[in-house]
Parts: C-alpha cells; structure tokens; sequence
DNA sequence: TTTTGGTTACACAGACCTGTGTACTTGGGG
DNA sequence: CCCCAAGTACACAGGTCTGTGTAACCAAAA
C-alpha cells in the first residue's frame, strides 16, 4: 500500500551522506558530528545505527562495491566503453579517485577489513575483465586482463592528481592497442 | 677542515624521521608529539625548524621530489628499466604507493600547495619520459608518454592495495607493447 | 490508554591534536 | 671565562575526535 516511506530508512540516509562526505573530504577528515549534523540528526542516533565509525566506514566501501552489470554488447566495446565511462565520471567534478585506493592510502596497511574490501575489488574488476577477454579468445587473458586494471588505476590515479579528464582517453588509447595486439578486432 | 659534521643537521634528520613516518602510516594518522618521541628530541625544537606541520608536509614531499638522474643507456632501455626498478621497490616492504597521490588522497583537493606539488611531480616526470620518446624518434611523443605515466602509477596504485610486485612486470609487458606499437625496437 | 521503539538534546569522559610560553641546561667559540 | 645559540623539560590553551550515559519526547501500534 506505499505508504509513502515513513522511514526512509535512516541507515541508507547515513549511509548516502557518510559516502558523500567520506569520498569528497577524506576519512579522517570527517568526523561522525559533521556526518549527524549534515543529515539533520544527533550523533546518538547514528551510534545506533552503527556501532563504530569503522563499522561505517566499512559499510561505506561495501556500498561502492559496485560492477558494471552484464551487458550484451561486444566483450571489446565493454572493454572499452569502461574508459568512456571513465572519462565522463572525470568530468564530473565530484570525482575524486578510487575511494578503495584513497581508503587504504588513508588508513594504512595495518586495517585490514579496509584493504580486504580494496583487494576484493581491485580484483573483481580484473575478472570482469579476463571473463571478456576470454570470450574474445584472447590467449592470455589473465595477462592482459591485468594490464587493463593496471590501466583504469592509472588514470584514476593521475586524474586525481591533474585534474585531467583526458587521461581516460590515454588509457583508452593504450587499451585499444594492447587489445590489437592480442588479436582482438577493434573499431575506431 | 671537515670538522666532523657535530650537528648532525637536526633539520634533515626531523625530515628523514617524518618522511619515514609520513609515508608509512599517513600524514593525518602522524602527530607531531609522534615525529620529535621518534627523534628524541622535544616537540619545540621541531617548531623551531619548522613554523608548523603544514610547513613539514611540504618540505617532506619536495624531498621526495626526486627525478632519474641522466642516463646514457639507450632510451628504450631507460624507459623500460623504470617498471624493473619500480618492481625492486614494491618487493621491498616498506613501499606503500605514491606519496604525491596519497598526500592528495588524505588532504582533499582544497590544499593548493600539496596539489600544486603532485601534479608537478607527476608532469615532471611525463616530461621525462617524453623526452626519451622524442630521441627515439616517436611520432606522438607526448600522447605515449602520457599513457606510460598512466601505466607507472596504476601499478603503483595496485600494488599499494594488492601488495602484489608483479604488477610492475604486467606495467612493463604493456609499455613494451606500446613502445612497439610506436616503432621502436625493443629488445626481450 | 498504555506501551514501545526510534529519536532528540545535551553533557561528558578521555584521548589526541597543533601550537605556544617559559625557564632551564649545555657545549663551543669569541 | 663568559656568552649565546641550540636544545630541553614541561605545562598549558584551545580545539577536535570517538563513544557513552541519561532523561525526555513523540508517534504509532496494541
């Protein structure tokens, strides 16, 4: 019967605002009070809500593990429309790196549910990859695979630094001769 | 005369402390309390190098601003020992990524200063590499300098978080392909 | 109506942080 | 021998942080 979501669900709410302002500002830059104090709430509610501000942060890097879902273009578009995507989420300006790789520069080595999350990720994606790879018949697929993630940090990483949306095309350019190379027909 | 070098340039050796400290564990994880207890002295000498900690984070990064010297091996050559040598550096345990990106990562976009020194650090070394292209003869030196800085720091990115050196190696096979691709002749 | 679960307001403990003030020591160079 | 620069010990101000304790509130369900 909708009832118009009484609730909007208080976790999500957090949730939404920690991720916004954990992403944009830095982990340790943000304290709970200014994450309660954004949505409106007391900072006891929030602690009911999550246990420890490890706890939401943790929630926080699990609600970015997201992957592209299952599409029925050709593997090798896919491959290469992930640097397209890439390269319009640079422009967005509320871009501002791979929060697993922020999360782990942040907290260090030492956390290890944070880096578990980042490693579980990192990897994730380079599967997504190979899995494409192999349906192009690409010999080594787990190599190249590698060499695509490798590729996708990079220019995360240097349009962190520069600013620089363009460096999703460099990566692109590279991906598509690495892809030639292996044999796999590419438009463009 | 050499007169032993009595003072042991206190000012270096808070650097080296901080540096160490800094980039293992997070410029906001580290204290100044923490820097002068590792050193051994007391925190108003640390003030008395340094007029704040801002002030040491700067100085911690433009020491870290450190080139290849010149070279005479050949270019090709030059370009692709930079994936060996960055390979050597994750083996050793005591590499955790970048310190310009995760200085950008931790202190948020609004921190001009540390900004400004990154993305010069980073240009300065796609210049470098640009260079070296240029000798080789390479068409588009700037946009395939560009792709190789992309190729350095995603491996660097993902070996921070997988803590997996061979990421370097699957760096250096992609940069081989490209260097090719280019129309340079590569040896291996 | 009564109960109950989520929320609020607010104070607080205990830790840590940056930065300063001040008076003391100490070891060489003039 | 005396002076002075460099360093030391130590307290402190004023801020931030995480996390808790407590009493009140309010709306909806029973």
């Amino acid at each position: 019967m909708a009832s118009l979501q009484k609730k909007p669900d208080m976790k999500e709410r957090i949730l939404e605002t920690a991720d916004k302002l954990f992403y944009l500002q830095g982990i340790r830059a943000i304290g709970v009070d200014t994450i309660a104090a954004e949505i409106g709430i007391s900072k006891r509610t929030l602690y009911n809500h999550f246990p420890s501000k490890d706890a939401l942060i943790t929630a926080y890097l699990e609600r970015r593990f997201v992957l592209p879902p299952p599409s029925d273009k050709p593997p090798a578009e896919q491959i290469l429309a992930t640097f397209d995507s890439l390269q319009r989420r640079f422009s967005a300006k509320e871009f501002r790196g791979c929060p697993f790789v922020n999360a782990v520069a942040e907290l260090g080595a030492e956390d290890k549910s944070v880096r578990k999350i980042a490693v579980a990720f990192k990897e994730s994606r380079r599967l997504w990859f190979r899995d494409l790879l192999a349906q192009l018949g690409v010999a080594d697929a787990e190599g190249l695979a590698t060499q695509l993630a490798v590729l996708v940090d990079g220019c995360i990483a240097q349009d962190l630094v520069r600013n620089d949306p363009s460096m999703a095309r460099a990566a692109r350019e590279a991906a598509r001769v690495l892809l030639t190379n292996a044999g796999v027909k590419v438009a463009d």
